[in-house]
Order: structure tokens, then C-alpha cells, then sequence
DNA sequence: AATGAATGAGCTTTCATTCAT
DNA sequence: GATGAATGAAAGCTCATTCAT
């Protein structure tokens, strides 16, 4: 039924960001959010089946993006260690960079219905995927531990970067976000454990 | 106003988290949850300003609980990192050994509005500041790196056991949380690298 | 917000008269007076900015064109008396012209709430200053004493209409309102004294 | 059922007019009053049947009161003109003495439901009963004209003076309520009208 | 394709009254 | 007589979605 191309679906997929952002979840009414697009309310309907298909389409675009930037800059690298600096440092660098959306990903989407929440989950995926992909290229490489769980690895970074852009975002984007690159990847890599001398 | 005692504050409070677990946030009605408390809806109000108070109380309450029977159970433990694989521990049997409040605390409750959130945020600092004071441990003791920032192990810390709960959740607990004990404590304190030899 | 016109406007007005005269203010829900309108409930506030609003508006629509008709009518006529007698049969006429209206005014909207007493005093100012006009001009033409206090006499006025109305509601309406013109302008012209002969 | 003498009987009637002053009747709960009161909630229901109960019953209180000490004074008085002028006064500076029962009885009391209305008018026939008798008897004594109505002089007086009153109060009594004795009484007597020469 | 007026289901909270103690 | 904890009915308002134009 949805036609989810053209001008105007993109129109309201960025005015669903910005009202959200602005205004937070709760307060994201679908005619908050095609007045901002310039569009009358029944027009959404003409680009998304419903409320909720606006914010997982939103979800799933800029993940999309967001996933497939991420993956063009580490193939770039050799070195699976380096793959995971990049790859903390696109998620941070990324989030750093679009205020609304590091809103609207942290805190305001995940207030949402249970629907929504399954489709954006979806979308992680393709991110987790990813994350996997550098920890099995550094166990091929003997430069990451073959003895290290690949899902628990995969937990600690992924749920490590997202609570450090949540606490950012939170604390009212106070420091630079892309300062804990080298901390946070220093931690993942030797642990908290002192180096036997 | 609100009288936060008596056999009835209790009975609400658990009312609440089955309701919710069994329901979801969106369908906990206040209605609802005074029929699973045997009270009248009316009689809510008695022990709780509104429906955001029982959601903050809610979680205080367990909250508290949680945060003082782990502080217990790590103070009996000498060694920073002995006390570290205690308190994931005990986050991953306390969460396993109660499916409902995991399911309240990792889903539902994130769904809910701005004013229950901030009540919500000011409980978790308390557990947050335990995990702060085992990292200083820990660099007293030389177990843990003086360079480590305690801010990024605690987010670390903190938002990989939040993440493996959130997916042992989502997956209908289909493995068991414990077994994860040992493999995240060896991730954080060994890290992902390859000894040297 | 509010859309305040349209002849869905008007028919929510008419419906409120209807509903409040006929159930009581105290029994004039929302969806009892949208019914009325054969409208739902929702269209109400499209028109209307919340409850109060429905019964402010509704008084202020026909106590302006109660105003404006009766002044009208007195601006035919030339001495301040003649005005002052056509003020008092306009006032008891329309009253009892309108069996609903009647009841609204005197019986039902006294009971409402502060918000809307107070846009209800704002329209009653109109029809004050309309008595006012009506002294002063009485003055001027020496046909009222020089030494009346107008605020005094419009007291006068108003009360002893409003009273008469209200009286005359109470008693359902046993008599005819409009045989007390005479008397009551007889009485507000020569006081009760009896004349020197 | 109710007991209706009693200390705690006055004390719930002083507490009733004290709230509802003080926070308007929309505000004055039976919780509220019983506190004021010094009793328990269900202990004013062992002097009055119900909510209405007390309020009519403290408007019977007052009215009597206050008709009484009216009847008392004007009886001193020979001349119905002299006796109007009296009546006048006791209405107004009554009134003006208690600030809390000019507002409960202009204002706040005006909002109550019908059932209260209905006690409220009954305790008024009282007062309207000695007007009437102000009347009669100016007649007899050739002071008032026998072609006034007596029924349209007693709403002229009490209208009037109603009216006053609610100005008075609604104007936070900016002005001395009792300076309007005179004027109001001069035009009760000589109406609007220049003096012929 | 686009509009936007209309729909109507759904829920938190208050408060007069009761009754076991 | 006095208490006060408990009751539960009742209603204004929002907003995602539809559909006639």
C-alpha cells in the first residue's frame, strides 16, 4: 500500500527526526510531524502504513547508512584491532555529529511501542553483524583471543558504546564525545587487568 | 500526601511488576493493576501521588534492594576483581532468578515518559557508584590499571550487563544468564588481545 | 487553535443550550451535548478549545446578539425614559421568548466554575455599559435626576431585571414576564413614594 | 439520622464557610472541612445527612441569623421609609462586617447543584417575607403608593441590593459597601425621575 | 496524488460516603 | 460517639487513522 520512495517520504522521514528530537516521543503527533514535512496529515499515509512504520522506516534508513559508512571505513584497514577503533570511532564520530539523531536513537525510540521496537531491532542487526565480522577477523588473525566468546564480545561492545552515547547525550553533550575513542578501545583490547611486568 | 508504607504499598508495588511483565508497559492500567492488588483503584492513590510514583517507587524499591544485596554480598570478597565477577554475579542470577522484574526493567519501563525516566536514572546512580568504587579498588590494590579511565570501565561495566540481560530477554531467556559470568569477567579483565607469549 | 465558526460551531452551541437547559449544568457532559450536535466527541475540541470554552462562547454568541438587539430597538426612540422602558421590555421579552435560554442563563451557568464565570462577567460587561448609556443620556436630557449615582442606579437595574427573570424561571414560569414592564419601569421612574398632591 | 445541635455541629458549620472562602467551592472538600473542623471525616456525617446537608444547613443558620437581627432592628422603627432604610443598611453592613460569608454567599454558593439551590431559596423566603412586610405597611401608612406591585418592589429591593453586594465582592471591596445606603434608598424612594417644579 | 475535517475509543484521578474498629 | 481507610463511579480530552472531495 505504502509508496516509501520519492521526495516526500524522505520530506517526512526528516521531519519525523527533527520533531522528535525537539519535542521528544511522546509529543511526535503525526500532525506535528506532516506540518513540518509540508504535507497534509492523510499524506503520510500515502508513503507509510502507519505511525509506527514512519519510525522504524526512520530507524532502518539511518541505520542503513549508518552501518554501511561504518563498514566502507574499516574494510580500509588491515588489522582487525584497527578495524575496532574505527568502528568506536564512527559510532561515536557519527552520533557527535547529528545532535537530533543521537536524541532521537538514545533516549526518545526507545520510549515506543513494543511494534516498533521489534522492527528497530531488526535493524540492529545489520550493526551487531558488523561488530561480529571484526571479532571473527581478529580471531583469524591471532590478534584477538580464539578463546573469547564472540557473543559476549559482541555485548560488551555494542552495550559499552551505546551506554557512553546515552550517558553523553543525557549529560547534555558536555565533553567530547569522540575523546573516549582511544580509552574505550584501549579497555576492549587489554582489559582492566595490569600487565605483568 | 501519599502514604509510602504498609501491606498495601507492597502488595501495589508487586501488582505493578506482574502487571506490567504480563501486559506490557501500555497496557498497565491503574485499573489493572488495583484488581491484581485486590485494592480499589482509588485506593492507589492512598499510598502513591499518581501512576508515575508507583513506576519510580516500583523500581527505588527493587532497585535498592538489588544494589544493597550486591554491595553485601562483593564487601565479603577481598580482591577488586574477585569483587568485580561478584557483581556480575549477581546482576545476571538476580535478573535470571526473577523473569517478571527482568522483564519490567529492560523493556517495559524504558517505554515510559520523561518524568518516570528521571526517577528511574536517579536509582541507577546508586548501583553506578558501587561499580565505580570496585574499579578504585581496584587501582589501589595495583589489580587494575592506574590509566584507566574509572568513567569508560564504568560504562563498560554497566552497559555490557545491561545489553547481555536486554538480549537474554529479548531471546525468551532461552540459555542460561549465569553461564556468562565467567566469559564477561575475562573480557574485562584480559581484554580482547592475545597474550604475549 | 479553535476554529470558532462554521455551522458546526453554531451547532454545538445550540446543542449545549439544549442539553444544559434540559439535563442541568451538572449533567451536561461532553458527549451528551456532542450528541445532541450529532457530532463526535473529538469535533468538539476542533471547534473548541476545551469544555469551558463551549459554555463562555456559547453565553458571549447570545449575549452579544442579546446586546445588539436591544440596543437596536431603544436607539428608535428618543427620551431616556421611553429607552430605559424599551431596555426592560427587551430584557423580559427575549427571556421569555426563549424557555431554554432562560433556564441557562439564570439557573445553570451561575453554577459553573470560576474560568467561566469570569468570561462571563466580561460579556456582561457589554450589556452594563449599555444600561450606563441609557442613564447618563437620561441625565443630560434632565429628564433623570443630576444627583442619581449612575453605578447605583444600574445596579438598580440589572438586579431587579435579573431577579425578576430568575424568580419568574423558578416559579416554572407561571406568569407572563413581559406585564411586569409597566410596573417595574413605573418603578424605577417614580420611586415608591406616594406624590405630593 | 443527623443530630443537628451540638459543639461539633457549629464547629463543621464555621469550618464549612471558612474553606469555602478561603478556596472556593470547588475546593471544599468534606476531608477539608472535617480537618478544619478538627473531626474525622465520618464524623460529619453524624451531624448532617450528607454534603448538601451541610451546606444549606449553614445557609439556614446565617439567613436566620441575619433576618432575625434585621427584623429586630427595623421593628424599632416607625415609618415603612424609615424601616427601608434600615433594612438597607443591616443588608449591607452585614455583609460588609464578614468578608468569608459575603463570598460564600454571593460567589461561591451560587455554584452548588440543584438540590442546594432548592434549601438555599427556602431560607431566603424568610428575608423576602419581611421586604414584603416593609411594603405592606408603607402602604398602609400612605408612605409607599398603593399601585405598586408588591411583588415587583420586593425584587427591585432585593435585586438590587443582591446585586450590590456581588458587585461589591467581586470588586475585592475596593470601595465602602455601606456609603450606598443612601443613594440606593433615595432612588428606592423617589425613582429616576426629575422632580416636577 | 493530496487534502484535512471528522471520528471515537480509551484512561487517570477525584472525592462523597461507608463501616469495621 | 468517633474514627479514617477504603471504596468505585464518573468524565474531559487526545490523537492515529479514514475517506469524501
Amino acid at each position: 500500500m505504502a509508496k516509501k520512495t520519492g521526495e516526500k517520504y524522505q520530506n517526512i522521514i526528516e521531519a519525523a527526526v527533527k520533531v522528535i528530537a525537539q519535542h521528544g516521543y511522546h509529543q511526535a503527533q503525526v500532525s506535528k510531524i506532516a506540518r513540518e514535512a509540508s504535507v497534509a496529515d492523510g499524506t503520510i499515509y500515502l508513503y507509510f502504513d502507519n505511525k509506527a512504520d514512519v519510525l522504524v522506516s526512520l530507524f532502518k534508513e539511518k541505520m542503513g547508512a549508518f552501518v554501511q559508512a561504518t563498514r566502507e571505513r574499516i574494510e580500509l584497514l588491515e588489522r582487525a584491532d584497527d578495524r575496532l577503533r574505527e568502528l568506536i570511532y564512527m559510532h561515536l564520530w557519527q552520533m557527535s555529529q547529528n545532535r537530533d539523531w543521537a536524541i532521537v536513537t538514545q533516549i526518545e525510540l526507545r520510549q515506543s511501542d513494543p511494534v516498533v521496537r521489534a522492527g528497530i531491532n531488526q535493524a540492529l542487526k545489520e550493526y551487531l553483524k558488523l561488530i561480529d565480522e571484526v571479532i571473527f577477523l581478529g580471531k583469524e588473525q591471532g590478534v584477538f583471543r580464539e578463546n573469547v566468546e564472540h557473543r559476549v564480545a559482541r555485548k560488551m561492545i555494542f552495550g559499552t558504546l551505546d551506554e557512553a552515547v546515552t550517558s553523553w547525550v543525557m549529560n547534555d553533550r558536555k565533553y567530547n564525545l569522540v575523546s573516549l575513542v582511544e580509552p574505550i578501545h584501549n579497555l576492549f583490547i587489554n582489559g582492566l587487568k595490569v600487565e605483568k611486568q
